[in-house]
DNA sequence: TTGTACGCGTTATCAC
DNA sequence: GTGATAACGCGTACAA
């Protein structure tokens, strides 16, 4: 048995009314009392539930909006979404994710089809995007909020970590803690965050009037697998570090593997710092030393930030937002006393 | 600037085509070679695209379905909505994801909410929906496949992993290492996959010939904290089991850490098997034993199923796909011969 | 092959 | 307060 669904048309007609006080009624309008009793009923009767398909066509919003990252799997990502749906949804919006699996070209695709459905705005964690689409969406009334990265020579409101200062702050308390030669394993060198992460080594090696050593800087691809290969270069080259910051979650679990694989003591033998997986560092034995970046807060803004825009707000634009990072100490750092 | 979005109508003036024509070759219908080009060019200059909320209002399908799981910060979930998601979309549909944050009341809000916005199916993992909403959504045409769990009393496609006998075998394999003092931490146990967990349990006792002590069985809530504190449980109690079978993500991260906390070795002094997450296993040292559900076939089989159910296809209705589970054999389990 | 005309379910603008 | 009625943008007989 195959219902269709009930229309205001048949509200109307089973409470004896006209469309357009059903409308009304729904939409919050005044109705007399008695009116409002016969439409609930019919409501019930017929299980009635709004079209938000033709209410959309009509009001030209359709209380979506589109976020999209670049994987599912990703912890950072889903905490984010977490908390970004769950306030949209107290404003009545609901949430289509899509991720894009670290490829640009479905990045673009799926942004185009985000568009296509008519989304209201659109959260997005950029990689490789199209910047014309960004501000063909602004453009066209479809507010976008970039999360993790700006793009540069677009005018885009942005929510991020403060990148640079988190490693500038994790590298400083390995240096803090005697460490003088600190490898870090960074991520793709065209990749934002990446690049802001080295910044924050370099700039603190600097304030510190700490040498560079070019061996001590590895580039990987945010992923399991590069983690465990820079690691293990690390732990084969004569002069080891004595520390190593790796800077983000996969190839810090990376990381983690190629250690336990060679039986290396942390923090006796290498100190490590990792990024930004609490679960991980409480379950590594002995707890991992960590940068935390405050996702539920990022969720918070893009949401908020996004909601404002698409009420029509523009003030401010294009906002900058920059939140701080924590540092969660386990004891995977060591204290050394070997170097001056 | 305000761009308003171009129509099919404006398109057909630029082209001085009637809408039909328009619609027709966008629809992938013939057209003149001619008018092909002329309607391109139009789509081009005034950067068409088409409006999908008005399609879905003819068609009476939006392209979009639902899906809405306990939680987007819940590794099991979000891999099957990545795989979920990636499939449908190659069939054209998007994918609203919704969290419900183990809540039944959201559950049920957002399953509405899902109806409302007249998705074309529902994947869902259910914790406590109302019976009825999901046999209206299925009257109503709106497909709906049910994930981990089936529901009894009402006919739904379901997906889940062959729960009893994962158990079953992770049990079994601490039976064939020696271990007769096995304790299990399970989950609530007004849950489904707890439940068969537990029977799987039971049933290896049974068929091993081994008693069951009742002291070796703890209900926690599938969460972290639980699993910390029932892991403590079994240190603290007299005639401690030799192995421990925890039966989810969550507790598997607390057992762990309670495990470490009190400087305990496994698996020389307490083995343990865990579930569901490879990543965690392969990065606790020793590596860990799991139980791993096959996440990317759960989403596979649901997505293709809920294909085929909003195509019309109803054949074998109610659909039962009950998938295997493997072990991923890490160290975490000793083999001992002090029992026969 | 192309065009005309209508309807999808809702909101909004009028009169009443 | 209420009720006709015209949009909203698209798909689709049906006619041309």
């Amino acid at each position: 048995m195959v219902k269709i669904a009930a229309t205001m048309k048949d509200v109307a007609e089973y409470a004896g009314l006209s469309i357009a006080t059903v409308s009304k009624y729904i939409n919050g309008i005044k109705v007399k009392e008695e009116n409002k009793k016969r439409i609930d009923e019919a409501i019930k009767a017929l299980d009635f539930r709004v079209n938000e398909i033709a209410r959309g066509l009509k009001t030209r919003k359709t209380a979506t909006v589109g976020v999209l990252i670049p994987s599912l799997e990703n912890i950072f990502s889903t905490s984010i979404v977490s908390k970004v749906e769950s306030i949209l949804l107290k404003y009545g919006y609901s949430t289509i994710v899509c991720d894009y699996r670290q490829n640009s070209k479905l990045e673009n695709e799926k942004f185009d089809f985000l568009r296509n459905k008519q989304v209201d705005g659109i959260i997005l964690v950029p990689y490789g995007i199209s910047e014309s689409k960004i501000t063909e969406a602004v453009n066209d009334n479809v507010p976008v909020i970039l999360i993790d990265r700006s793009i540069k020579g677009i005018d885009c409101d942005v929510v991020l970590a403060d990148n640079l200062n988190a490693a500038y702050n994790a590298v400083e308390l390995l240096i803090t803690k005697g460490h003088r030669r600190i490898g870090i394993i960074c991520g793709p060198q065209d990749i934002y965050t990446a690049q802001e992460r080295l910044k924050g080594y370099i700039r603190v090696h600097e304030d510190y009037e700490l040498e560079i050593d070019d061996s001590l800087i590895k580039y990987g691809d945010y992923e399991i697998q590069s983690g465990m290969e820079l690691m293990n270069e690390f732990l084969d080259q004569e002069n080891r570090p004595t520390a190593v910051f790796v800077t983000n979650y996969e190839m810090t679990l990376g990381a983690i593997m190629a250690l336990n694989a060679r039986n290396i003591k942390i923090p006796d033998e290498i100190s490590i710092i990792g990024f930004d997986n609490i679960q991980l560092a409480n379950v590594v034995k002995p707890r991992l030393s960590i940068v935390v970046q405050p996702m539920q807060q990022i969720g918070e803004y893009a949401a908020s930030l996004l909601i404002k825009r698409m009420k029509g707000d523009n003030s401010g634009f294009p906002a900058m937002i920059r939140l701080k990072t924590e540092i969660l100490e386990g004891e995977s750092v060591a204290v050394i006393n070997s170097y001056i």
